[in-house]
DNA sequence: ACAACATACAACCAGTTGGTTGTATGTTTG
DNA sequence: CAAACATACAACCAACTGGTTGTATGTTGT
């Protein structure tokens, strides 16, 4: 199995590029064909693939085959995961504060239930 | 101005690096020199310094000069930016649901004060 | 059957990225 | 002051990106 990091350069990668969420948020309202979308940018069909590729490969979206086409849909539990990394990151950052609370602190003998500033 | 979506595209790409990843992490949870942080890592001081040069385009992070040091921090604001441009993303995908609510809903004649499902 | 359509994929190209080394400049410290 | 330290930045390089065109393959509709 993949690194959970691969993954993540993965899908922060995909989100990179203004062409690729634009698919994604357009796959997310509803399933659409690669020509579908392809015909909304001012760039060729094959450049398109490509970028619904990339978007694929990340876990962002997924494809099914329905007779000729191709049709892509946007998979939100990804989206909401590359979230929790964000959130994941915050946790750290309060961590932080706390620390910056404690230091505050230490002049108090008697430990207070802590206040927050945030 | 920048674009937003110039700002998307630099937040997103310094984050598509887990050895930026990890720098962030570093300097959310408290200040670090470049040259601290720069030990971490099994590449040279000038790498770092580009990773981190990349996180400060970004907005993720900002630099003080204190005497010969630069001391790095994270700032938590961007990282939530961030985090909301994806909530952005799951709220067009519940917009994907609700029409599909109005599909179901389609033979009740009277249209209700609309009901939320989430 | 055949033409038009939808996709897939390879080959190519210019620009960017992520790393390197080397050099220059400012800051402490002995 | 001189040596050591911390940073900044330029030049270089291999690998990757985002685009192109061209070709092949399967699917519909007449």
């Amino acid at each position: 199995m993949t690194d959970s990091e691969d993954k993540a350069d993965a899908m922060f990668h995909a989100l990179a590029d203004r062409t690729r969420r634009d698919i994604l948020r357009r796959v997310l309202a509803g399933e659409h064909s690669v020509s579908t979308l392809a015909a909304s940018y001012d760039m060729s069909f094959a450049a398109v693939q490509k970028h619904v590729a990339v978007l694929e490969r990340a876990g962002l979206i997924t494809k099914r085959r329905s007779g000729r086409e191709a049709l892509a849909s946007g998979d939100v539990e990804a989206v909401r995961s590359v979230g929790s990394m964000l959130t994941e990151l915050e946790t750290v950052w309060r961590g932080r504060i706390a620390r910056i609370d404690d230091l505050i602190a230490i002049p108090d003998p008697e430990p207070n239930p802590t206040e927050r500033n945030d």
